[in-house]
DNA sequence: TACTAAGCTCTTTTT
DNA sequence: GAGCTTAGTA
């Protein structure tokens, strides 16, 4: 660095914060509190680098969603200008796809890689288990799926895994001993196909870094100083090309913050930022204590909270901010009850309090949990948008044309050859491709050499006029993306392949919401190669490369008129909401009943419920629910542990009741309920009979559902009625109106009984 | 071969 | 509630 003069930006940040601004050269950990400033830490210290002359080309910056490192890079071109376009910044994924695909022949590959989605990989696996006439209820695709996965984070490749004795004892165990072999296929036919999975971005970049050291003394030279971002997630996979990469220079600045690291599911390994000082005992640790976000009281209770755990870094987590107001706590009945409550508490904050709709986040632990939410919100017209679930790129539509492009950039791509192969049909059915399946293995070709030689295989008979055509329009798809950019390829796939026609033809709502979707990528296409914002190539291949690595975060509101938040914990990290609602804290299910084998597992789940209690400003509210139609069962339910887990001076005292202030503490905090740990998963006896003969299907002409309890239609509250196993009850409440409505029935004038009425069988008596 | 209805299973979080 | 398989029909 040339100058060593104080930029004046830096007047922005507190001490702490420009402590760690300012401490450029050697490793340094940032402890970044929940609220801290972290990203502005980040972006500071990216900027002052350039301030003090280091060349934008020579950092690197790695984040975990592309969102963040675009906001960042935003932030930064605000500070430092256009320059800031040259930051290499992104996402691990994306960045090493990048190096990936520039040294590809390195490590045996083309630069016209493909990467498989989670779905591809399981669907190949599936087939491998398949092809070696394994169970498939002992070998589950998503099981070795995520086996496979954990040791590629691991940095175990195939050939390795056959000698590390804990894992082949612990598949033994288990009774798949065949997972390494499966490891093995899988792996020879992602190489075959000229395909990567997400973890091989990771595996074959540490790959490269290891077995070449020109390109290692090359990325060495070339990123003089690199910042990761939410270093607790990373894996070791991830640590290791980390700790390769800076080897040389030995700059590199870790910010991450131990008591938000949710994600070990995925490889995570907090260990890496709790063994930081080990890695590079000439570190600096700078810690940001002060949260700057949320008010006195939602940091002392997530100071509780956390305090529960036993593994974390001190840290003392203070605030400035006021006091705020104490924590809300509604219990409800039923799940639809909390859906019902909560809209009305947001419509009432909405009203009386001026808060706007989009400072307003609903945080749920699985994803199956927004579904209550929407049914009450669209009831009384309370706007809303869901993050996570489905997402654009994951449609079949978009999926089904995504395959095409794949494929005419690599044709040896298996699972977007088999999607499409007979999508528009084209006469070449399941026989066929088994055949061909067939025939790829025996010569260890790909299907697709199959396809180019069909006239030689006898067996495959009148399908190979089909399959000449097959090939032939995709022949012509590839010589069309020689010549042309990945916009005008990808419009005329989408016609020539029957695709856009077949889709046009399908004038349901469904059909006619298909073809628009298609529309809108086929404009994406566009913009992308119109965008000259980013100095990326513009060809199919860098196309499908950004959109497999695309995620639904990620992607452009079009509309932008204010809503309710709905998202996952998970997918709520690094946001902020004024209000924030925590829902579905049920023991079981938050934490989840995966999570209650170990003391770690548990200490995990209690980081995620941190983060989610650390994304509020200034009005938090947690929600139950003591009865919860889940997985097709009726579930009782009891609250979560992690409620009791907070102080109760920092929780309102006026607590929600069915919509009703309550003064009472002692229904919560009383002798029954909250104090006992002990878990029930009491089925409600909604007998299988009841469900024999009703089906969940909906009838695809109509729209209707199959089965419509008759009887039922006006049921309200005070009405006597006769239940097929229950026997007589009177009717307490009836939820909401439709299909899903649910109603609280008192049997035998003691037994009440939350019923949802598409399954439960009664008559009317009155 | 293509399509559909019925039946079965599983169900945390995701780059 | 969804995805997948199976069996039956066009």
């Amino acid at each position: 660095m040339q100058n060593n003069e104080l930029p004046p930006f830096i007047n922005d940040l507190d001490e702490t914060q420009k402590e760690a601004v300012l401490c450029t050269e050697g490793p340094l950990m940032v402890l970044a509190g929940a609220g801290s400033g972290k990203t502005r830490v980040l972006t500071y210290r990216i900027a002052n680098l350039m301030f003090n002359g280091v060349d934008a080309f020579n950092i690197l910056a790695l984040t975990f969603t592309n969102k963040a490192a675009k906001e960042m890079r935003a932030r930064i071109e605000k500070i430092v200008g256009p320059d800031a376009r040259n930051l290499w910044m992104g996402t691990f994924h994306s960045v090493f796809a990048k190096i990936l695909r520039f040294e590809a022949e390195k490590i045996g590959y083309t630069s016209n890689f493909t990467i498989y989605d989670t779905d591809d990989s399981k669907s190949l696996i599936k087939t491998i288990i398949k092809e070696f006439n394994l169970d498939d209820k002992l070998y589950k695709p998503a099981l070795i799926y995520n086996r496979i996965s954990s040791a590629k984070n691991n940095l175990i490749a195939a050939e390795e895994y056959i000698n590390m004795a804990d894992l082949m004892a612990s598949d033994e165990a288990n009774g798949r001993k065949k997972t390494a072999d499966i490891y093995t296929e899988y792996a020879k036919r992602c190489y075959k196909s000229g395909v990567m999975d997400f973890d091989d971005l990771l595996m074959n970049m540490h790959k490269l870094l290891k077995n070449h050291p020109d390109v290692l003394n090359k990325y060495q030279h070339k990123f003089k100083y690199v910042l990761v971002d939410e270093y607790q997630d990373t894996n070791h996979c991830q640590y290791m090309i980390i700790k390769r990469l800076v080897a040389a220079s030995r700059n590199i600045c870790v910010v991450g913050d131990d008591s938000q690291s949710i994600y070990s599911f995925r490889g995570a390994n907090i260990q890496n930022i709790l063994s930081f000082s080990r890695d590079y005992p000439e570190h600096n640790i700078i810690k940001l204590e002060q949260n700057y976000r949320s008010s006195k009281t939602i940091v002392a209770a997530s100071g509780d909270i956390i305090s529960h755990n036993k593994e974390k870094l001190e840290k003392k987590i203070w605030t400035s901010n006021p006091e705020g107001e104490k924590i809300n706590i509604i219990k409800a009945m039923t799940d639809s009850e909390e859906g019902k409550m909560i809209a009305n508490s947001i419509f009432e904050a909405v009203s009386n309090r001026k808060v706007n709709y989009s400072e307003i986040a609903i945080l749920y632990r699985t994803n199956a949990q927004s579904r209550v939410f929407e049914e009450a919100f669209r009831k009384i017209s309370i706007p809303y948008r869901i993050y996570g679930g489905l997402s654009f790129y994951q449609r079949k539509e978009i999926k089904d044309l995504i395959a095409y492009l794949r494929l005419v950039v690599n044709p040896g791509d298996e699972e977007a050859l088999k999607r499409i192969i007979n999508y528009p049909t084209r006469g070449i059915g399941n026989t066929t491709i088994e055949k061909l399946v067939f025939i790829a293995n025996q010569y260890n070709v790909s299907i697709w050499n199959v396809i180019e030689k069909a006239n030689h295989f006898e067996v495959l008979g009148a399908a190979v006029s089909k399959l000449n055509n097959f090939y032939m329009m995709l022949t012509n798809f590839r010589q069309m993306a020689l010549v042309k950019d990945a916009s005008e390829t990808a419009e005329y796939v989408a016609k020539q392949s029957g695709l856009l026609k077949h889709l046009h033809d399908d004038k349901t709502p469904e059909g006619v919401s298909r073809f628009e979707n298609i529309t809108e990528l086929l404009n994406g296409i566009k913009e992308f190669c119109e965008d000259d914002t980013n100095e990326n190539e513009k060809n199919l291949s860098a196309f499908l490369q950004d959109v497999a690595l695309l995620t639904d975060k990620d992607q452009e509101e079009e509309d932008n008129s204010p809503k309710v938040t709905m998202m996952t914990i998970h997918a709520s990290k690094g946001l902020e909401f004024k209000y924030v609602y925590v829902v579905g804290l049920e023991e079981n299910l938050f934490p989840s009943h995966m999570a209650l084998q170990s003391r770690v597992e548990l200490e995990e789940e209690r980081r995620l419920f941190y983060v989610a209690v650390t994304r509020a400003e200034q009005v938090l509210t947690l929600s139950y629910a003591s009865s919860r139609f889940r997985h097709g069962t009726l579930l009782h339910c009891d609250p979560s542990r992690f409620i009791t887990e907070i102080d109760p001076r920092y929780i309102n005292s006026t607590l929600m009741y069915r919509g009703k202030q309550m003064p009472s503490k002692e229904s919560i905090f009383g002798t029954e309920g909250l104090g006992d740990k002990k878990t029930s998963l009491t089925k409600l006896n909604i007998q299988p009979a009841f469900r024999k003969n009703i089906s969940l299907n909906t009838n695809k002409q109509t729209g209707e559902p199959d089965f419509v309890p008759d009887d039922l239609t006006g049921l309200k509250a005070g009405m006597r009625v006769l239940h097929q196993r229950f026997g007589k009850g009177v009717v307490q409440e009836v939820s909401a109106e439709g299909i899903n409505s649910k109603a609280i029935v008192l049997f035998n004038e003691s037994e009440s009984k939350t019923l949802v009425l598409r399954f439960a069988k009664m008559k009317i008596l009155d």
